[in-house]
DNA sequence: GCCAACGTTGGC
DNA sequence: GCCAACGTTGGC
Protein backbone atom coordinates (compact mmCIF):
# COMPACT_ATOMS: atom_id res chain seq x y z
CA UNK A 1 0.00 0.00 0.00
CA UNK A 2 1.21 3.30 -0.82
CA UNK A 3 -0.45 7.17 -0.64
CA UNK A 4 -0.52 10.28 -2.53
CA UNK A 5 -0.86 13.24 -0.29
CA UNK A 6 -1.14 16.98 -1.30
CA UNK A 7 0.17 19.95 -0.34
CA UNK A 8 0.10 23.65 -1.72
CA UNK A 9 3.64 24.73 -2.31
CA UNK A 10 2.48 28.06 -1.18
CA UNK A 11 2.27 26.31 2.13
CA UNK A 12 4.58 23.74 2.12
CA UNK A 13 6.55 22.84 -0.78
CA UNK A 14 8.88 19.59 -1.15
CA UNK A 15 11.60 21.91 -0.98
CA UNK A 16 10.63 23.24 2.50
CA UNK A 17 10.58 19.77 3.68
CA UNK A 18 14.35 19.41 2.22
CA UNK A 19 14.86 22.34 4.06
CA UNK A 20 14.26 20.48 8.00
CA UNK A 21 15.94 19.61 10.16
CA UNK A 22 16.68 15.47 9.04
CA UNK A 23 13.92 16.65 6.36
CA UNK A 24 11.40 15.62 8.73
CA UNK A 25 8.28 17.51 8.99
CA UNK A 26 4.70 17.12 10.65
CA UNK A 27 2.06 16.95 8.06
CA UNK A 28 -0.72 19.02 9.36
CA UNK A 29 -3.52 20.70 8.53
CA UNK A 30 -5.58 17.38 7.56
CA UNK A 31 -9.37 18.19 8.21
CA UNK A 32 -11.06 15.82 6.18
CA UNK A 33 -12.60 13.19 8.14
CA UNK A 34 -11.86 10.40 5.13
CA UNK A 35 -7.81 11.58 5.02
CA UNK A 36 -7.65 11.84 8.67
CA UNK A 37 -8.65 8.40 9.04
CA UNK A 38 -5.88 6.92 6.29
CA UNK A 39 -3.49 8.27 8.84
CA UNK A 40 -5.21 7.16 11.90
CA UNK A 41 -6.23 3.35 10.95
CA UNK A 42 -4.36 2.91 7.51
CA UNK A 43 -1.03 4.56 7.62
CA UNK A 44 2.25 2.39 8.92
CA UNK A 45 5.61 4.08 9.61
CA UNK A 46 7.75 2.54 6.48
CA UNK A 47 4.80 3.40 4.03
CA UNK A 48 6.22 5.37 0.91
CA UNK A 49 3.84 7.98 -0.61
CA UNK A 50 4.07 10.80 -3.39
CA UNK A 51 5.09 14.22 -2.45
CA UNK A 52 1.79 15.96 -4.78
CA UNK A 53 2.09 20.08 -5.44
CA UNK A 54 -1.84 21.38 -5.46
CA UNK A 55 -3.63 24.67 -6.28
CA UNK A 56 -0.67 26.07 -7.91
CA UNK A 57 0.29 26.91 -11.82
CA UNK A 58 1.72 23.48 -12.36
CA UNK A 59 0.24 21.01 -9.96
CA UNK A 60 2.26 17.49 -10.13
CA UNK A 61 4.24 14.95 -8.23
CA UNK A 62 7.42 16.28 -7.13
CA UNK A 63 8.97 13.36 -5.02
CA UNK A 64 8.82 10.50 -2.90
CA UNK A 65 8.28 11.04 1.17
CA UNK A 66 8.05 8.09 3.79
CA UNK A 67 5.89 8.10 6.66
CA UNK A 68 8.40 8.00 9.71
CA UNK A 69 5.67 8.44 13.00
CA UNK A 70 2.64 6.92 13.63
CA UNK A 71 -0.84 9.33 13.56
CA UNK A 72 -0.73 11.92 16.89
CA UNK A 73 -3.02 14.77 17.63
CA UNK A 74 -2.48 17.63 14.88
CA UNK A 75 -1.14 20.55 17.52
CA UNK A 76 -2.34 23.47 14.89
CA UNK A 77 -5.83 22.66 16.21
CA UNK A 78 -5.46 24.28 19.25
CA UNK A 79 -3.45 26.92 18.00
CA UNK A 80 -6.07 30.28 18.15
CA UNK A 81 -3.39 31.47 15.94
CA UNK A 82 -3.15 28.58 13.37
CA UNK A 83 -5.54 28.55 10.17
CA UNK A 84 -5.99 25.32 10.92
CA UNK A 85 -7.16 26.04 14.57
CA UNK A 86 -10.61 24.41 15.60
CA UNK A 87 -12.41 25.83 18.27
CA UNK A 88 -14.69 22.79 18.32
CA UNK A 89 -11.56 20.18 19.13
CA UNK A 90 -10.61 19.42 22.70
CA UNK A 91 -7.11 18.62 23.60
CA UNK A 92 -8.63 15.74 26.12
CA UNK A 93 -10.37 14.37 22.74
CA UNK A 94 -8.44 15.56 19.53
CA UNK A 95 -10.42 15.37 16.55
CA UNK A 96 -7.68 15.74 14.25
CA UNK A 97 -4.20 13.84 13.60
CA UNK A 98 -1.30 14.15 11.72
CA UNK A 99 1.99 11.71 10.59
CA UNK A 100 5.45 12.82 10.30
CA UNK A 101 7.12 12.23 6.78
CA UNK A 102 10.68 12.31 5.56
CA UNK A 103 11.99 13.06 2.21
CA UNK A 104 12.99 9.92 0.84
CA UNK A 105 13.97 12.24 -2.89
CA UNK A 106 12.71 14.84 -5.00
CA UNK A 107 11.54 13.46 -8.34
CA UNK A 108 11.85 14.78 -11.85
CA UNK A 109 8.64 16.54 -11.67
CA UNK A 110 5.64 14.87 -12.91
CA UNK A 111 3.10 16.97 -14.39
CA UNK A 112 -0.67 16.46 -13.83
CA UNK A 113 -1.16 17.04 -17.59
CA UNK A 114 1.40 13.79 -18.09
CA UNK A 115 -0.62 11.71 -15.31
CA UNK A 116 -3.65 12.55 -17.60
CA UNK A 117 -2.05 11.35 -20.51
CA UNK A 118 -1.53 7.54 -18.90
CA UNK A 119 -4.36 5.17 -19.74
CA UNK A 120 -3.07 2.75 -17.29
CA UNK A 121 -3.03 5.70 -14.36
CA UNK A 122 -6.78 6.70 -15.29
CA UNK A 123 -8.12 4.85 -12.13
CA UNK A 124 -5.89 6.85 -10.05
CA UNK A 125 -7.88 8.45 -7.64
CA UNK A 126 -6.60 12.07 -8.05
CA UNK A 127 -7.93 11.66 -11.74
CA UNK A 128 -11.22 10.63 -10.70
CA UNK A 129 -13.74 12.88 -11.50
CA UNK A 130 -14.39 15.14 -8.08
CA UNK A 131 -11.78 14.11 -6.23
CA UNK A 132 -10.72 16.78 -3.54
CA UNK A 133 -9.38 13.80 -1.29
CA UNK A 134 -5.91 15.55 0.17
CA UNK A 135 -4.50 11.77 1.01
CA UNK A 136 -5.65 9.17 -1.23
CA UNK A 137 -4.27 5.07 -1.41
CA UNK A 138 -2.21 3.90 -4.66
CA UNK A 139 -2.11 0.84 -5.65
CA UNK A 140 1.65 -1.25 -6.21
CA UNK A 141 0.67 -1.46 -9.82
CA UNK A 142 0.13 2.23 -9.82
CA UNK A 143 2.94 2.59 -7.76
CA UNK A 144 5.17 1.07 -9.91
CA UNK A 145 4.46 2.44 -13.13
CA UNK A 146 4.51 6.25 -11.59
CA UNK A 147 7.89 5.19 -10.25
CA UNK A 148 9.29 4.05 -14.02
CA UNK A 149 7.58 7.38 -15.80
CA UNK A 150 9.71 9.12 -13.28
CA UNK A 151 12.89 7.55 -13.71
CA UNK A 152 12.59 6.85 -17.39
C1' DG B 1 -32.44 11.10 9.69
C1' DC B 2 -33.37 14.35 5.88
C1' DC B 3 -31.82 17.85 3.05
C1' DA B 4 -31.10 22.78 1.72
C1' DA B 5 -27.72 26.08 2.35
C1' DC B 6 -23.27 27.04 2.69
C1' DG B 7 -18.17 26.52 2.50
C1' DT B 8 -14.09 24.44 0.40
C1' DT B 9 -11.23 22.32 -3.03
C1' DG B 10 -8.58 22.59 -6.98
C1' DG B 11 -8.01 22.53 -11.98
C1' DC B 12 -8.55 25.56 -15.54
C1' DG C 1 -12.03 34.46 -11.06
C1' DC C 2 -15.03 30.63 -12.39
C1' DC C 3 -17.43 26.73 -11.26
C1' DA C 4 -18.29 21.64 -10.65
C1' DA C 5 -18.09 18.52 -7.14
C1' DC C 6 -18.20 17.37 -2.73
C1' DG C 7 -18.27 17.75 2.57
C1' DT C 8 -20.31 19.89 6.61
C1' DT C 9 -23.77 22.21 9.20
C1' DG C 10 -27.97 22.83 11.43
C1' DG C 11 -33.03 23.36 11.46
C1' DC C 12 -36.79 20.51 11.40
Amino acid sequence: MYWLMKSEPSEFSIDDLKRQPKRRAPWTGVRNYQARNFMTREMKIGQLAFFYHSSCAEPGIAGIIKIVSAAYPDETQFDAQSEYFDPKSATDDPRWFNVDVELVKKTRFLPLRELKSIPALSDLHILKRGNRLSITPVSDRQWKLVEKIIAA
